[in-house]
RNA sequence: GGAGAGGUUCCCGAGUUGGCCAAAGGGGGCAGACUGUAAAUCUGCUGGUUAUACCUUCGAAGGUUCGAAUCCUUCUCUCUCCA
C-alpha cells in the first residue's frame, strides 16, 4: 500500500481529503500536527494528545540530537518509547534551525555547521547524518535537510540556497537507497525558492520529479506578510504534484490554516497553539482570549462550553485567569489541553466540510466569527 | 529611659562628594506580540498636563543655595539592641 490515498475532492476549493498509511497508524487529512520539538509536546502528556485524537506530532533532529542525544534515544528504542508516545512521529531534519538560528550556524556545500546554542559547542550537520539521527529517533515520517531562508533576501540568493537545498536532496535520496531496508518509515523533500515566484516553480518541479514519499511546502510563516503567504501558497501548490501527500511547514493559525486546506494542502503544523496557550493566548470560534486580563477574573463561565477539553468542562475562566496571574504551571497546562483540543476540533470540522463540498462557505464563516 | 538604623514614585529597593533625578533595578499593573519552538517567552508603557515645556513628588515643617531626594534645624513615625 502506497502512503497516501487522496479521498474526497471539495466541490467549492482545492481542499481534499486524504488519509496517510504510515507505520503507527493511519492519520486522517487534512491533518493538523501538534509540535513536540524537544521529545514533549510541551505542557502535555503524549498520552493526552492522543486522547483528544492526534495521530501524529512533531520532534526536532537538532534538538533532540543535542538533547537527549543519539546515545540516549539509542538506548532507549527511539523516541516512541522514550517519550511515551505510540502513534506516529515526523522529525524535522534541522532545516528551520538554518533559519531561526542563523546567527549560530555557517553553511557549507557538505552540511551545516552549527553552535550548539545549549553549550556553544560545535556540530556539523548532514543530509545524511541527519537522516541516520532521524533513523534513531524512530521517525515514521523524516524530513531531509533543507535551507530555510528569510524574505527580502536576493534572488541570487534564494536561488542558492533553493539550489543546495536540492542538491541535499538528492543526497538524501542516495542515501535512503543505499541503506536499503534498514531505512525505516517515510521521506519527504521540502520546496524552497523564497518568494521568488521563478524559484518557487523550479523547486517545486524538482521534488515533483524525485521519489520522495511526500512534498512539503518549506520557507513560509518565517516572517513575511499574510499576503506574500497567501500568495505564494496558493502558487507553490498548484505546481506541486497531487499525486503525494502535500504538506506546508510551520502553520499556523486558524487563518492560515484554512488558506492551506483550500490550496489542497493535507497535513501542517505549528507551535502557535501550544505556544499561545502558554503565554495565555486561548482559541476559541470568537477569537484569541487573553485568559490574563483583568476582565475575567470574576467570569464563573467556562472558556468555551463546547469545547470537550478538560480546562473547559471543569473550570471557569475566573480560575483560569488565576492561575496565569499565580503563575502556575497548570495555567498553560489546562491552555495547552484547551488550544490542542481546540485545533482538533477545528480539523474535524473543516474536514466534515469538505466531505460535504461546503469548505468554501465554511472557511467564510469561520473568519467571520472568529476574526468578526 | 539609653544607644543605633531608617522613612524614596502602586510595592520592594538604588540614589545622600547638591545640578546630567520625574528619580536605577526588580515586582505588580496595562497594552501588544507569538506561525517546520534558543519562547511557562519577548517588547513597549507605567506622577500630572494646554505636553521637545511646565507643574507636583523622595515622612512633616522650616533653613542654606542660582539650584536640594541629597546639606542644616526642629518635629514625627518605624525597626533593632540595652535598661
Amino acid at each position: 500500500m502506497g502512503i497516501f490515498t487522496a479521498g474526497h475532492q471539495d466541490a467549492s476549493s482545492n481542499a481534499r481529503l486524504g488519509t496517510l498509511y504510515l507505520d503507527h497508524g493511519e492519520v486522517t487529512t487534512p491533518v493538523f500536527m501538534p509540535v513536540g520539538t524537544a521529545g514533549t509536546v510541551k505542557g502535555i502528556l503524549h498520552k493526552h494528545v492522543a486522547e483528544i485524537g492526534y495521530q501524529i506530532i512533531l520532534g526536532n533532529t537538532y534538538h533532540l540530537y543535542l538533547r537527549p542525544g543519539v546515545e540516549v534515544l539509542k538506548h532507549y528504542g527511539g523516541l516512541h518509547p522514550f517519550s511515551d508516545w505510540d502513534r506516529n512521529l515526523l522529525t524535522d531534519s534541522g532545516g528551520f534551525q538554518v533559519f531561526s538560528l542563523s546567527g549560530l550556524r555557517k553553511i557549507v556545500e557538505e552540511g551545516v555547521h552549527f553552535q550548539s546554542h545549549i553549550d556553544g559547542s560545535r556540530h556539523l550537520f548532514t543530509p545524511e547524518k541527519v537522516l541516520d539521527i532521524q533513523q534513531t529517533i524512530g521517525s515514521d515520517i523524516s524530513m531531509v535537510l533543507d535551507v530555510c531562508t528569510e524574505p527580502k533576501i536576493s534572488f541570487h540568493a534564494a536561488k542558492e540556497a533553493m539550489e543546495q537545498t536540492h542538491r541535499w536532496a538528492a543526497r538524501s535520496l542516495d542515501h535512503r537507497a543505499a541503506l536499503g531496508e534498514a531505512f525505516n518509515g517515510k521521506l519527504f523533500g521540502i520546496v524552497q525558492g523564497n518568494f521568488y515566484e521563478d524559484l518557487r516553480a523550479e523547486s517545486a518541479a524538482f521534488f515533483n520529479e524525485q521519489p520522495f514519499d511526500g512534498i512539503a511546502i518549506g520557507g513560509l510563516s518565517v516572517g513575511e506578510t499574510k499576503e506574500e503567504y497567501i500568495h505564494y501558497l496558493h502558487y507553490t501548490a498548484a505546481l506541486t504534484s497531487m499525486e503525494k501527500p502535500r504538506y506546508v511547514m510551520g502553520i499556523g493559525s486558524p487563518d492560515y490554516i484554512l488558506e492551506a486546506v483550500e490550496a489542497g494542502i493535507d497535513m501542517f503544523d505549528c507551535v502557535l497553539a501550544t505556544r499561545m496557550g502558554r503565554n495565555g493566548g486561548l482559541f476559541t470560534d470568537d477569537g484569541v482570549v487573553q485568559i490574563k486580563k483583568v476582565a475575567h477574573k470574576f467570569d464563573t463561565e467556562p472558556l468555551d462550553p463546547n469545547c470537550p477539553c478538560i480546562a473547559c468542562q471543569s473550570y471557569s475562566r475566573g480560575y483560569l485567569h488565576h492561575l496565569f496571574r499565580a503563575n502556575e504551571m497548570l495555567g498553560p497546562m489546562l491552555a495547552t489541553i484547551h488550544n490542542l483540543t481546540y485545533f482538533y476540533t477545528f480539523m474535524e470540522e473543516i474536514r466534515a466540510a469538505i466531505a460535504t463540498d461546503s469548505f468554501a462557505a465554511y472557511k467564510r464563516g469561520y473568519l467571520e466569527r472568529f476574526y468578526g
